[in-house]
DNA sequence: AACGCAGCTTGACCAAAGTCAAATTTCGCG
DNA sequence: CGCGAAATTTGACTTTGGTCAAGCTGCGTT
């Protein structure tokens, strides 16, 4: 790895608080990669030999079975993956594509449970990430199973808004086909969705959104802290 | 605490390979409760206030929101929950429930905490056991989102025979509007997906259930190793 | 044996969401 | 500027699952 690049991985906060020796022992079999969008970089059922640890970019975890898939999560810089597949040595549960062109760490799988067993720092980062991972998960899992389709719509659109500083008007951050899969559902009915959003006040203009009406929105919605808050 | 009780309760493999000093400091303040059937053990979002252990009994956890409500698991002996809540020292995101009568060994959130900075082995065992509940939930999900109804009733059916020696013959460990809500689905759907279920040779009679032809079963089913081997 | 209740099943109906196909729009590129 | 592929929308239809109300059944009680 160039040193500029170990430099800037050694700051992750996967590794604040280890012996700094540690660091660089673990650091040692581990290789920074660039994947191109679309790319591939986990697939489910395989052994976990590597632990993601996302520097750069985006990445987008889903699973497949019977020909339909879903996607599980969306996540960003500074957060590692298939955590939970590495420590307990199993194989990955779901498949991992990057969304953007990425950078990511990759961590020989038996380092990390060496350095699990061995650094009291990086078991509590890990287990730190993996009770955030489980806390999102469990939040996924009741949008999903609590909400209808227009709900869950209604509601990451008031959550993105707020994200990205409650203007009342943003970009889709990707195309919509995608959207509808993080959504759960068929890229037909988000378009049904949008335009059953029309009486609140939800312009659609490609991929610009305006909500010109939040109240009602958020009536509609129904906003729950713990199923939207991700500071909860 | 009695000290029978404490004996036991140390033995929980939470405490495995922990300095046996620390783990009566930690059990100081803990307590070992009885719990009647069907009441509430937690409730979501409240903060976290204890850490549980199910030393005897089945809980289960579950989430409403908007007049709807869904079980997220159900978990038995040895297991505890809200392991991340008091990690983080958050809100609980689910709420807990006796499905039986249960002892459940109640230790102060603020101890845990304490014992997660200073005992490597108590991290470590709370690390293992959020990576186990992580993907048992990873598999819920997408039992959830990738199947209809009557594939998880099918898939559920084969789990439970395996489970209870593969005899093709085995009774529901609880009443169908509680195995519905487990399914995620009304108790009226259930009544009709047993019936959907007749060609394929499984037969009911209460709580009792037959299953007469295993291979078309699975065939129907399509079970799949990451959704519902528990080993994997 | 009659009663009453809870759990379960059934029927009729409705609403949500998926599917398929065709029309339309968008957009990169020559 | 115009072509063509991909994304998106729309229409028509099907499937799945939920809802409500009525009936059935097993079972413990009196």
């Amino acid at each position: 790895m160039r040193t500029e690049d170990l430099e800037e991985v050694r700051q992750l906060p996967l590794f604040s608080g280890m012996d700094p020796t540690r660091v660089d022992e673990l650091l040692r079999g581990a290789f920074l990669q660039r994947f191109p969008a679309h790319v591939e970089l986990a697939r489910e059922c395989e052994p976990a030999d590597f632990l993601h640890v996302i520097v750069d970019g985006q990445v987008e975890l889903y699973a497949a079975h019977h020909g339909r898939e879903t996607t599980v999560s969306v996540i960003g810089p500074g957060q590692s993956f298939i955590v939970a597949a590495v420590l307990l040595d199993r194989v990955y549960l779901k498949s991992a594509r990057a969304m953007v062109p990425s950078r990511v760490l990759l961590v020989p799988a038996d380092a990390v449970r060496q350095g699990f067993a061995e650094d009291a720092a990086l078991a509590r980062s890990l287990a730190h990430e993996l009770a955030f991972a489980y806390r999102n998960l469990v939040k996924e899992l009741k949008n999903q199973k609590l909400r209808s389709n227009l709900e869950r719509l209604a509601n990451w659109l008031l959550v993105r808004d707020c994200e990205t500083g409650a203007t009342g008007r943003f970009e889709l951050p990707f195309d919509k086909k995608t959207l509808a899969a993080r959504l759960g559902m068929a890229p037909e009915v988000l378009s049904r969705s949008f335009a059953a959003l029309a009486p609140y006040r939800v312009a659609v203009n490609g991929a610009e959104i305006l909500l010109d009406d939040i109240p009602a929105l958020r009536k509609l919605a129904n906003p729950c802290a713990t199923i939207d808050d991700a500071s909860v």
